[in-house]
DNA sequence: AAATCCGACAACCGCATCGGA
DNA sequence: TTCCGATGCGGTTGTCGGATT
């Protein structure tokens, strides 16, 4: 059908060979996949890019039946409209590690929902009015994750927290990827790397349980007492009900979290499970940190890695 | 109903590299 | 060693269909 060099080999088309390569590459090969890319495609891409950036060919190895072009594509039309609308660059580290921070964490939670038997998920993040990124409407299977209007506000109010600062410790920036990642990710979990996050040791409590808008502490009380009020919530005890204790009792996610997952996406997906207990907590971002929001709205605690690698210890995830 | 906007994706373009003559 | 066509790759543009105004 196409000739090799500039020649049209269809009237009216002009089809070099070049083009017709393209075409099959891109559309005709019977192997290529058609339909929306997973959560787990996602999932991969979203760790391959951040550890070589736009080598669309090389990532599409990793993704069979899916070629460079449908990738770029994905990244163009979604993840950089994403760093748009937060008016940052798509390759920024602060982008990066908003989409460790909250897109890889819904797009883990949306792979164990799928995985999970359960008839009824657990309460989502979005049952909070301040926050539609981090916890999945439960319909986004194949969809693109939605973190600008979680992050916007960040984005809009507080300048990229430097590194060292307390912001940064509650937004975790400048991840960068791990040397040690495997390449040989076939699977999801395999995909997935530990961020290198602060160690706990590394951070006073007040780096850890800061909160930049201070003012939303129980009505504006600025920095909190971390400890008391960790202690109050109940967090030591990590009582987060029976519904949550029977989701993540789910073998799935418990993989993700043990082999994974960061530290906050840890905390991320355990914080939005919510469930009873000690009360629903879902999550919020303000000024740069993940706040913990008690249903009634009323801010209650800030809470980050620290407790993320303690929820996600006593839960069995002692790897992260 | 028509116009406009926007997202998704196929296709095009230019450049670099490879391999055979 | 050089030339040249084929191939690979990444950036960009064009097109189409659905949603919105």
């Amino acid at each position: 059908m196409c000739a090799s060099g500039v020649v049209v080999v269809v009237p009216g088309l002009k089809r070099t060979g070049k083009s017709c390569r393209l075409r099959w590459l891109n559309y005709l090969k019977p192997d290529i996949r058609r339909g929306n890319l997973t959560a787990e495609e996602q999932l991969v891409i979203l760790e391959l890019h951040a550890k070589w950036g736009n080598r669309w060919s090389r990532i599409a190895q990793h993704l069979p039946g899916r070629t460079d072009n449908e990738i770029k594509n994905y990244w163009r039309t979604r993840v950089q409209k994403q760093a748009r609308q937060l008016k940052v660059d798509a390759n920024s580290t602060v982008f990066r590690d908003a989409v460790r921070s909250y897109w890889m964490p819904r797009l883990l939670h949306d792979m164990a929902a799928a995985a999970s038997s359960m008839a009824a998920p657990p309460p989502l993040m979005q049952q909070n009015g301040h926050c539609h990124g981090g916890g999945g409407d439960g319909s986004s299977q194949s969809q693109s994750p939605v973190i600008s209007d979680q992050l916007q506000e960040t984005a809009n109010d507080v300048p990229v927290p430097a590194r060292g600062s307390y912001e940064y410790y509650c937004c975790p920036v400048a991840v960068e990827p791990s040397p040690s990642a495997s390449t040989s990710g076939s699977t999801p979990a395999a995909a997935v790397q530990p961020a290198p996050v602060p160690c706990f040791s590394e951070l006073n409590w007040d780096d850890q349980y800061c909160h930049p808008g201070g003012d939303e502490i129980d009505g504006g009380a600025g920095p909190l007492d971390s400890m008391a009020l960790l202690g109050s919530l109940g967090l030591d005890g990590l009582d987060l009900g029976p519904a949550a204790e029977s989701f993540y009792s789910d073998a799935t996610l418990l993989d993700y979290l043990n082999s994974s997952c960061t530290a906050t996406a840890a905390m991320n997906t355990i914080m939005s499970a919510g469930g009873g207990g000690g009360g629903n907590y879902y999550n919020h971002c303000a000024g740069g940190g993940m706040v913990e929001s008690d249903h009634h709205g009323t801010t209650t605690a800030t809470c980050q890695l620290g407790t993320a690698r303690k929820l996600a210890g006593e839960w069995g995830g002692g790897g992260i």
